[in-house]
DNA sequence: AGCCAGGCTACCG
DNA sequence: CGGTAGCATGGC
C-alpha cells in the first residue's frame, strides 16, 4: 500500500487538499494549497471544510463550490452566520450541490454541535451520532478540518485499491479504515495526501 | 442525452 | 450483518 501511495504521488505531485475558499484562480470558487498542511488555520476554515464535507456527499465537487460560494456571499459560512439562517433560505442557497433539503437540516444539526466544541477537536463518536454525519463523512472532518491522522474510505479508494490489486479493497468501511491505518505511517499528512491521490486516480478510472 | 458525482438514512430480509 | 430506494443538481 504505501507503494501505492509512492507511485501516485509520483505520479500526479501533491493535491493540496482540503480545497478552501478564497484567491480562486481561473474560473473556481475554491482553491488548493498543495505542500502546505497547516490550513485549516482557523475555526471558521475548520467550519468551511466541515460544510464541505457534507454538502460533497454523492457530489461532484464543482457543485459544491457554487454552494460555498452562495454560504460565503450570504455569511452563512461563520458559525454564526450559518446558525442565523433560515432553514428555507439555506437549502435555496445550497440549491446547487443537490439533496438541499436534506443536506440544509444536516447543516444546521451540524452547526448547532459545532458551536457546542467550542474550538475543540469533536471525537469520532460524536460526529456519526449526528443525523447526516456518516463515517466517510465524519473522517474527512476530522482528517482534513482537524489534521487527525485517520483515513478516509470513500469509492473511489475501493475504486484504486481493486485496480491495483490490493486485497480487502470490498471489505466493511471500519476494517478497511483500520487496515490503511496499520498500512500507512501514523501521520496525519500522509493521509491526507493519500486519500487525496485515491480521489485524483480514482477519477481517471472508468467505473 | 444520459450517466454520474469526494454518501447518508430508513427500512428490508 | 449486507442490500437498496430515495434524496437532486449540474457537468460532461
Amino acid at each position: 500500500m504505501q507503494e501505492l501511495y509512492k507511485e501516485l504521488l509520483e505520479k500526479y505531485g501533491q493535491q493540496g487538499w482540503w480545497p478552501l475558499l478564497g484567491s480562486a484562480p481561473e474560473g473556481r470558487y475554491t482553491s488548493y494549497h498543495p505542500g502546505n498542511y497547516s490550513l485549516p488555520d482557523s475555526d471558521d476554515d475548520r467550519l468551511q471544510v466541515s460544510v464541505g464535507a457534507i454538502l460533497t456527499q454523492n457530489t461532484n465537487w464543482l457543485n459544491v463550490e457554487k454552494a460555498l460560494h452562495n454560504l460565503s456571499e450570504a455569511g452563512a459560512l461563520s458559525a454564526r452566520g450559518l446558525r442565523e439562517m433560515k432553514l428555507e433560505h439555506l437549502a435555496e442557497l445550497i440549491r446547487p450541490s443537490g439533496y438541499y433539503n436534506q443536506k440544509a437540516r444536516k447543516l444546521k444539526i451540524f452547526i448547532q454541535f459545532f458551536a457546542g466544541l467550542e474550538g475543540r477537536m469533536p471525537d469520532r463518536e460524536e460526529l456519526l451520532s449526528l443525523w447526516g454525519i456518516g463515517r466517510e463523512t465524519a473522517d474527512s472532518i476530522l482528517l482534513y478540518a482537524y489534521q487527525k491522522s485517520i483515513m478516509v474510505i470513500d469509492n473511489y479508494t475501493r475504486r484504486v485499491f481493486k485496480a491495483a490489486g490490493i486485497k480487502g479493497y470490498d471489505l466493511a468501511y471500519d476494517k478497511l479504515r483500520q487496515y490503511c491505518e496499520q498500512q500507512m505511517p501514523d501521520e496525519y499528512r500522509i493521509m491526507q495526501e493519500f486519500h487525496a491521490l485515491l480521489v485524483k486516480a480514482g477519477k481517471e478510472l472508468n467505473k
